[in-house]
DNA sequence: CGATTGTGGTTACATTTGTTCACTGACTCC
DNA sequence: GGAGTCAGTGAACAAATGTAACCACAATCG
């Protein structure tokens, strides 16, 4: 079986692929600038050489592991602005589309926590950059919304990025809540949703 | 020279202290999960061995260094609260005194930034406690005002956790704004400010 | 088909790590 | 002032790390 083209480099992404998903396996009880090697390639089953075909450090991994958690991150902003009439229906449906993502994807969450202001300054500076993007389709976003008419384009940048670390400060919150059996997942939400709330009236009433 | 009683005490307390710093100062380029016990006592200046009248491990001296670094901003929060009677003014002193503080303290402050979503668990939970404290203090201080009236209690300790969160995230704002002339701080001290100034419409707004 | 490319494995090495044990000498307390 | 306490030193250990050089062998391409 297999002399179709591309065997070789789809392996070779498998085995990528391995390495980085034993790396984010082990960075939920340490951070990326304690990450080793050798730690890696015993957890993906791979000799510790192999890693160079891969990586050139640990840090040119957490870049890599940067672009896979954040990408899963991109479609979620877009369903969250997705057209709903009611604003505490938008709301309700954010914090359980979080939520949800957070129960998905723990890991990959905890990771950009983590790393956002860790000790590996090329990840905290991809991590920088891609949240950068996000703020900026939500700010895009907002500025469609009809409330949005008087609103200056300093303002709206405020706006998204005020949007972007409340997403991230609820991630976290939920992330912090594991197998709590379904009480303090309770109250993590009505606290995220109270304050998005908050921030819904500020902006209702921004321009008085 | 010296047989007062305690010199003892506080030749220790010196060399421990010597140990906080070095650590501090290491810290500002990894995360404490990847703190070598070597390497704080090699930047201290004294044998590795000593490290161990002082700190069983390194994620003992972190817990130590959670309560040197939140002990300063104590003192921060109250003076935040300070009687102002007009919010503009009072949202003004407030950044103001965060940057101050970050220019004071930056090692401090970039540490609790990095630990508290960090890799090291006991670290992770003296930081949030501590910042439960915190937010506790603000909320009673928040009570006191004249516009609380008619607020639930969930609703003020949501405004509480608000406001220190978001006293974190302007402070690692101006963190990563190290030596930019003048520009890029002013930026993120009107970025701060108005991020404020919305939490504070829609506190005003809030039982409409 | 034969030649080449390149992923992954094996062995090896110099460094660095955390921790132990026995020690020294200055401060403490009676 | 003499006995005891204890912060800091020094040497030693096994274990683990990152990196290099060389090898094996299957997929690729002419």
């Amino acid at each position: 079986m297999g002399h179709t083209p591309g065997v070789r480099q789809a392996q070779k992404q498998k085995t990528r692929q391995a390495l980085l998903d034993a790396a984010l396996g082990l960075l939920e009880e340490q951070s990326l600038s304690s990450l080793g090697l050798r730690e890696v390639t015993r957890a993906a089953g791979v000799a510790p050489t192999a890693f160079y075909r891969h990586f050139r450090s640990t840090e040119d991994l957490g870049v890599a592991l940067v672009e896979e958690a954040l990408g899963s991150l991109h479609s979620m902003i877009r369903t969250t602005m997705s057209p709903v009439e009611d604003d505490d229906e938008r709301i309700a449906r954010a914090v359980e589309l979080i939520a949800g993502h957070v129960a998905a994807h723990p890991a990959h969450v905890r990771f950009v926590a983590r790393e956002r202001h860790g000790g590996v300054q090329p990840v905290r500076e991809a991590i920088r950059e891609q949240l950068a993007r996000f703020a900026e389709e939500v700010k895009a976003e907002l500025a469609t919304d009809a409330s949005a008419a008087g609103w200056s384009d300093a303002d709206l940048r405020m706006l998204a990025g005020l949007y972007v670390d409340q997403m991230l400060i609820t991630a976290s919150l939920f992330l912090e809540t594991p197998a709590a059996p379904r009480e303090e997942h309770r109250r993590a939400a009505a606290t995220a949703t109270r304050q998005l709330r908050l921030i819904g009236v500020g902006r209702r009433h921004w321009l008085d």
